[in-house]
DNA sequence: ATCTATTCCTGGCTGC
DNA sequence: TGCAGCCAGGAATAGA
């Protein structure tokens, strides 16, 4: 599942192979893909790229005349570039989105051809539009701060303010952008935070260091490449490699790499959550 | 404000 | 082997 360090691999990859590239025309395969008018992809066509950005697990793309796209992948969602030759060879039936892209040169065959948007189940969007009106999307407006971004003392002055638990608080997206259900746990476990731990009552030496074990498994995350455990997979198909660096995700029964103590799994808020019962103690 | 249930969607798993 | 039934899960949405 994308999440923060996904989507910065994703970001990072394609930055330079798209920069400078002109959309030639955008081919909807699947229309429930795009959200909004099926007008809008149109209006991309003849525009050039000037940047890829992220903001929170949203990826942002810049073109000229204020145009862009905003792309969520959601579960199963991936981006990359193919060539030509690549796209003829193969017949993925789970493309739902093709960005044609304008030759630099003319017969160059390694040259990426199109921008593809893959999606196994769907969930993924993508929007096109003027640039105001995608930072104006619910969704991206509300975005809490980014959590590689946000200062520790901010992160618990926000923390304070609000009640709850703090897993479900965690992947509040209007709370704190880019955290996702992976990371979450892994921060709470590394942080030895119970994921039931009511928001409010956490201590302020507690909420530093939960920030900074968020900040710690995310960087270190980004740098592995994300981690790919059911479909996430690079730009160019190699997987990251942080899975092999989780603690506690999808590892219930297992030792916990910290105590040996059994790691649970429980449901909050409809989230698979695994914890360390004794490493993680409520307070 | 916070919580829960529901919807979206499909591959992969379980159990018969 | 085949097949029905269930599950995961980010986020929007509706309702409590």
């Amino acid at each position: 599942m994308p999440e923060l360090p996904e989507v910065e691999s994703v970001v990072r990859a394609l930055a330079p192979a798209l920069t400078g590239r002109s959309i030639k025309s955008v081919e909807v395969r699947n229309t429930s893909t795009v959200a909004g008018s099926p007008g809008r992809p149109a209006a991309l066509a003849g525009r050039r790229i000037d940047s890829v950005a992220r903001r929170g697990k949203y990826i942002r793309i810049h073109c000229d005349r204020n145009l862009g796209l905003a792309i969520h992948l959601r579960m199963t969602g991936w981006l990359g570039v193919k060539t030509a030759m690549e796209l003829a060879a193969e017949a993925d039936p789970y493309v739902r989105v093709l960005f044609h892209l304008h030759p630099l040169k003319e017969g160059a065959a390694s040259q990426k051809e199109a921008l593809v948007f893959r999606d196994i189940r769907k969930f993924g969007r993508v929007w096109c539009g003027p640039d105001p009106a995608l930072d104006g999307l619910k969704a991206l407006a509300k975005l809490g701060p980014d959590a590689l971004a946000i200062e520790p003392a901010a992160f618990a002055e926000r923390l304070r303010a609000r009640r709850g638990r703090l897993k479900s608080l965690l992947l509040d997206q209007t709370f704190l952008a880019g955290l996702g259900n992976i990371y979450a746990d892994e921060a709470l476990h590394e942080a030895r935070v119970h994921p039931l731990q009511e928001a409010q009552r956490l201590s302020n030496a507690k909420a530093l260091a939960l920030h900074a074990a968020g900040k710690g498994v995310l960087e270190r995350a980004c740098a592995a490449g994300g981690s790919s455990i059911d479909d996430y997979l690079h730009p160019d198909g190699t997987p990251g490699w942080f899975q092999r660096e989780l603690k506690v995700y999808g590892r219930e029964g297992e030792p916990c790499r910290r105590c040996g103590a059994k790691v649970r799994r429980v449901v909050v808020g409809q989230r698979g959550t695994w914890f360390c019962p004794k490493c993680q103690r409520k307070g």
